[in-house]
Parts: structure tokens; C-alpha cells; sequence
RNA sequence: GCCGCUGUGGCUUAGAGGUAGAGCAGCUGAUUCGUAAUCAGCAGGUCGUGGGUUCAAAUCCCACCAGCGGCUCCA
């Protein structure tokens, strides 16, 4: 996204014969050579220029280029190479010396992985003849970013260092391979996606269909891709959550900020951290200033944490902050429903902590939050595999402390170690949803953050009087808000595959209690008996409607049922004389269905499931005559 | 971003070179109903968008867009 103007270009052409001559020079000192032309059957042609940023980092430039090629002529099972130098490619040539010495270490490089290679030589018009198979695969073209080069090395380096554990509560360490999965199918099924990056070919996702058939959420095709509408059910649903979130991190003792969505490219602390990821932001250009949108709440309170003046006694200070959005531009291909999206909602809390210890015992008092949050967000500890990630020497100084850990989870972990520190955090974990592609997606982290604190210059003074940067802890309690949304549906899709009923949470349920009048008459009494519930306590409302359409009582009760209405209550002369209600609960987990309920009962039920949640009246109609429907 | 598949009223879909057809939802009317679909009628479609081939294109070709699957990615 940076430097889009210089980039090494390779068109690759999968060929039945290559065949070429030399003419006449093209550069003043081309390359001496006795070949005059050359041939080459079943090849995998590749034209190639070379750039004024490949000079910069040759060594990069040519590992990408072959590992391109060898990737291409592995999935056309190819062992024929021609290296064919084309200026034409491009607009910003490197130095003619500098690419001939780019292409021959490319063409020794692919001669190492046993590759029959041949080079056209450089710096010649050449006449050529190219037979071209034409099938999807054979005419393809690259760029090699240089901008991504140092993320895509970064990346290959901790590929290459990681060791990959899993650590039981008994504080034992197995090697991922020699462990026995048996009983924890959803951990090997994590592992393997980590470490192995192996995917199940599956169906489309769950959530998607379900998304849209409860009215939630839905793409937005005006839109850039991955950021969704919400519908009324879909935007209340998200607000319940969003609130039950910040209500917790509020009693930890977060301090709740708003900042800016867009930053200053060019500003000196953010460019830097910006151009080890270049590439994944939205830009947006204001008069000559270009900004990116921030892609997690760090920046804002860092620099506010940058201006603030903090003690030692102010230690742990915890920042809070829900982003509406943080923006992340995700590959298009990379993008589904509500488990990956390009804008989403984020609750991110730091703690600004003055040493390592202060940091870990931090760490541990959010690691209860993050479990107790997700557990009443609806995701059990069944649903979620935890992975571990730090150093081999952060591990060895502190096992114990990580096998607490473990111990509080009460399963066997993941755990990656590297040999050396790559990012910037010294201990990270996350929980990762599996869902039912195998899929694992990451909901609740947190890390200790070495490096930032100094990088953003955030100082407090310290008990002796000396000014010191903090140890920052990054966390978000229950991951993004719609990625809560898509595992809470992914969940109930899994039930229903094993025949099942599907429900969301009672405190989630827009609908709690729909109320079906037999006919026309009994509509007042429904009314009736949701003010005589809601007058029951005037701090807790219960959510009810009224199907007041003219449809027959079964059609009600299948449109309420595909709806995942917890509560069904039929009103009809019975109720109206005896005020007693035989519902249809959803799940036995609410109540029994055999017995009568009055409204009181029925208002106890409710508040103490619901209770500690909150409780929100939603913006729809009570008659369902007056709703329109929004999908479907 | 790359490769592949898909794209027909709000939804689910039939049609495979020759006048776009249905079910659901919607509207109107009848029915006033006791625990998963009452009946009848009406209205609704530039066949994802833009080009091209053809006497004729939803249908064949090209490009683009979107969704899905895979790859890659996931700070």
C-alpha cells in the first residue's frame, strides 16, 4: 500500500515449449554470453523485472521470487525453469548490474531445490516463441511488495523458531506431536489448525444462514466488504453484549475513554509501528494530510497516556475503550459473516503496570475476568481452547505461573514458544472458538506488552522519584462483539445438527415472553398481562410482545418457535379467567412446561436468570402487526 | 490478494439460445381459530453490473462486483 510504485513483477507462464534468440544489445554492456538462443519443453517461463526496491534488500527480493516460482511449479508439478528477463514488466527498473545479479542468484537458488533452470541472457533484444497452455494456471502474474517483505520475513522466522507444546494442569509439558488428544478432540482440532494450518473442507458457515434468518445481521453490499448492517434484533442484541462488557470492565476498574477512529500516517511515534504492518489499513485522504483508520484502540490511549501524568501510585491504571470500529483490511478472500470482518467492535482495555511483577499479578485478576465474562456471555469452557504464546526463557522463569493457569482453565493448553522475543509482548494467551468447520477463531486475549511503553513514551514517576515507562497488558474480555455473536450462533448451530433446539440467552433474547391471543378479543388481556408483569418491579423490564396477527394459534407458535422465543404463552378465555399460564419453554433449563405459572412466578423466573445482565427494553413494536420483516 | 464455484421478484428456487414459472413473505377478501404452516384472489422480475457474439441472450464469450470453498493472512 506504500510503495506500490516499485515492486519486483513476474509473469509466470506455464508453456509447452519456450524458445527465444538473441538480436541485437539492448543496454550498453549487456551480458556476455556464448548462448545465442535457447529452448526449453514443459516449462514454467518466468518473465521477470527487476525494480529500483529490490536493490535495497536483495537477498529478500530474490527469497520471495523463488519461493513464488518454486510455489507455482510445484502445483503445476513442473521442473522446468526458464528465467526470462523482461524490462517491460515495469516502470522503475532497477540498476541493469544489480538485476542481472538478482536474476543469477535466483537461477542458482532454484538449481539448489533441483529445479532444471535455464536463463536467457541479460540486457539483449531477444526474438521468442511461446506456446501457452491456457488452462486457468498458466498465465499468472506477481509482485513482490517490499513493504511486506519484512512482515513476510518476520513471519517466516517465527514460523521457523516456534516449538509447539501442550501443557497439562499437572504442569507437564508434551511435545504437540507425542500428545494424546483422546478426550480433547476440540484441542486437537486447534492444535492442528495452529500448527499444522490444515483445514476440514466444510460447508458454508453456520451463523451466516442464522444471521440472517433471526433478523441480526447482514452484508451490506453498498458497502466495502466485511462491514455489515445490523438489523433492529441484530443491533439490540450487539448493544446487550457491548453493555454487558463494558459493565464488567467498569467494576475491574476501567476507565472509560473515546478516541479518534482516524491517525495521522505521517505522525513520528505511529509511522513507525505502522510500517512493520503496512498494507492492512483504510487511508482516507483529508485536504494534504493522509490518515489510516486505527485498527485497535491502542494508539488513542497510548497517546493519552503519553500526556497524562501518572504515579506510582496511580499503578495499575486501566484504560478502557469499546471501538465502534477498529478497522482492519483483511483480504477479501479472508472475510465471512461475523468471524472476519474488515470494521468491528472491540473492547480493549490496557493496564499501565510499573514492573514485571505488578504485570503478571494484573495478568491474573484479568485472566478471572476474561473467563467469567466469556462464561456468561453464553461460551462455556467447553467451547474454547486456550493458547499460550512466549518465550523459552519467559517459560523457564516462570512455569508455575503458567501452570496456574492451566490449573484455573482445568484443561490441557496449547503453548507456543519461540527462542527469541519477536513482538513486542513477552506472554500472550487467547481463547479460540472452534467452530463446527474446525474453524478456531480468537474471542478473549491478553498480553504483557514490553516494548510500547517506551516507544510511546508514556512515563510515570516511579517510588524513588525517577521517571520509568510502564508494562502495558492489551486485553479485550470477550474478543470482538461480533465475533461473540457469530461463536453464540455457531454453538447453537452445532445443537441443532444433533437435533436440538437452538436458543440465545434469556438476558439476550429480544423477545423473552410472546404472548398469543386465541383470537381478536383476548389482544386487550395480553396487554393487560404485560403491564401487570412489568409492574411487578419497576428496575427490571421484562421483554414481551403480542402476536397480534390474523393468523391461526399453530402458525403463531411456528413463527414464534423459528424466531427462538424462549417463552410462548397461549391466551385464551382460561388464562383470562385464572390468570395462570401453562408456557412452552424453550428450554427445560428455564423451567418445566407441565406447570402453571402465574405472572409474579413467571417475572421470577426471568429476573433471576437475568440477573447482573442488562436489562433493556428494545426499540420494536409490542405487536408483531406492526413489525416489518427485514429479511425474509 | 490468488485459484475455483455460484449470482433469476424481499426470501427459496425452476428455466440451459426463441413470450421468465412456482412456493413462501406482502396486499385484498373470507375464516375468529387452544400449542410448529386456514383458504381464495391480486400485485411484484432491466434474470448481479457493464460490454460483446447472434435475426434473437437469464442461457454463449469477456470484464467487473458480491457471496461461498480453498490458498494466503489473522500485528
Amino acid at each position: 500500500m506504500f510503495y506500490r510504485v516499485d515492486l519486483m513483477k513476474l509473469l509466470l507462464i506455464h508453456s509447452d515449449y519456450i524458445e527465444y534468440e538473441v538480436k541485437d544489445k539492448a543496454i550498453k554492456n549487456p551480458e556476455e554470453t556464448d548462448v545465442k538462443s535457447g529452448r526449453l519443453e514443459e516449462a514454467l517461463t518466468a518473465f521477470t523485472a527487476v525494480e529500483q526496491i529490490d536493490e535495497k534488500s536483495p537477498k529478500k527480493a530474490v527469497k520471495q521470487a523463488v519461493s513464488e516460482i518454486e510455489k507455482i511449479a510445484s502445483q503445476l508439478k513442473i521442473k522446468n525453469i526458464m528465467l526470462y528477463p523482461y524490462a517491460h514488466l515495469s516502470s522503475n527498473l532497477a540498476n541493469p548490474k544489480k538485476a542481472q545479479e538478482i536474476l543469477i542468484e535466483i537461477e542458482y537458488e532454484l538449481k539448489n531445490k533441483h529445479f532444471s533452470v535455464k536463463r536467457s541472457p541479460f540486457g539483449w533484444y531477444k526474438s521468442f516463441k511461446i506456446s501457452c497452455k491456457g488452462h486457468p494456471l498458466s498465465e499468472l502474474s506477481r509482485e513482490i511488495i517490499p513493504g511486506e517483505e519484512e512482515t513476510e520475513s518476520l513471519k517466516q522466522e517465527r514460523k521457523l523458531s516456534s516449538y509447539w507444546y501442550i501443557l497439562t494442569e499437572n504442569g507437564t509439558l508434551h511435545d504437540v506431536g507425542d500428545f494424546n488428544f483422546k478426550g480433547y478432540e476440540n484441542l486437537k482440532k486447534f492444535a492442528f489448525y495452529e500448527k499444522e494450518k490444515s483445514r476440514a473442507i466444510k460447508g458454508e458457515p453456520a451463523h451466516v444462514t442464522l444471521m440472517q434468518k433471526l433478523e441480526i445481521a447482514d452484508y451490506e453490499p453498498a458497502s466495502d466488504g466485511g462491514n455489515m448492517r445490523f438489523y433492529p434484533k441484530g443491533r439490540f442484541i450487539k448493544k446487550l453484549i457491548e453493555d454487558y462488557v463494558t459493565q464488567r470492565v467498569v467494576e475491574y476498574g476501567g476507565l472509560e475513554v473515546e478516541t479518534p477512529i482516524m491517525y495521522d500516517m505521517d505522525h513520528p511515534t505511529l509511522s513507525k509501528y505502522l510500517e512493520r504492518f503496512p498494507a492492512r489499513q483504510y487511508q482516507i485522504e483529508s485536504d494534504k494530510r493522509n490518515f489510516f483508520l486505527r485498527f485497535a484502540a491502542c494508539f488513542g490511549q497510548f497517546l493519552m497516556a503519553h500526556d497524562a501524568t501518572i504515579s506510582y501510585k496511580n499503578l495499575p491504571l486501566k484504560i478502557y475503550e469499546l471501538t465502534k470500529y477498529s478497522f482492519r483490511r483483511e483480504q477479501s478472500g479472508e472475510l465471512t459473516g461475523l468471524r472476519r470482518l474488515r470494521a468491528f467492535t472491540m473492547p480493549d482495555v490496557h493496564a499501565f503496570t510499573s514492573d514485571i511483577k505488578m504485570a503478571m499479578d494484573e495478568f491474573n485478576v484479568r485472566y478471572d475476568l476474561c473467563l467469567s465474562v466469556q462464561k456468561n456471555l453464553g461460551i462455556e469452557n467447553d467451547d474454547i481452547e486456550m493458547a499460550l504464546r512466549t518465550t523459552k526463557e519467559f517459560y523457564k522463569n516462570n512455569k508455575d505461573f503458567m501452570v496456574a493457569l492451566v490449573k484455573k482453565l482445568g484443561k490441557p493448553v496449547l503453548i507456543e514458544m519461540w527462542d527469541e522475543r519477536i513482538f513486542y509482548f513477552i506472554l500472550k494467551y487467547e481463547f479460540n472458538f472452534i467452530d463446527s468447520s474446525e474453524k478456531a477463531s480468537a474471542l478473549s486475549t491478553d498480553q504483557i506488552d514490553i516494548e510500547n511503553g517506551e516507544r510511546y513514551n508514556i512515563k510515570f514517576t516511579d517510588k524513588d522519584g525517577k521517571m520509568k515507562h510502564p508494562l502495558i497488558l492489551h486485553c479485550s474480555p470477550s474478543g470482538a462483539i461480533e465475533r461473540v455473536i457469530y461463536a453464540l450462533l455457531e454453538k447453537e448451530a452445532m445443537k441443532m445438527n444433533k437435533g436440538k433446539k437452538p436458543m440465545l440467552p434469556l438476558w439476550l433474547s429480544p423477545t423473552q415472553i410472546r404472548l398469543i391471543p386465541v383470537g381478536d378479543e383476548f389482544i386487550s388481556d395480553c396487554e393487560r398481562f404485560i403491564d401487570e408483569l412489568n409492574k411487578v418491579s419497576e428496575y427490571q423490564h421484562i421483554r414481551s410482545d403480542i402476536d397480534d396477527r390474523e393468523e391461526s394459534v399453530s402458525r403463531k407458535i411456528r413463527d414464534a418457535e423459528k424466531e427462538w422465543i424462549p417463552i410462548i404463552i397461549v391466551v385464551g378465555e382460561k388464562e383470562k379467567d385464572s390468570k395462570k399460564f401453562t408456557p412452552r419453554f424453550r428450554s427445560s433449563t428455564i423451567s418445566d412446561s407441565d406447570k402453571a405459572y402465574s405472572l409474579e412466578e413467571l417475572h421470577k423466573l426471568i429476573t433471576t436468570q437475568t440477573k447482573g445482565f442488562p436489562q433493556e427494553k428494545i426499540a420494536l413494536p409490542a405487536y408483531l402487526s406492526k413489525r416489518p420483516k427485514f429479511k425474509g
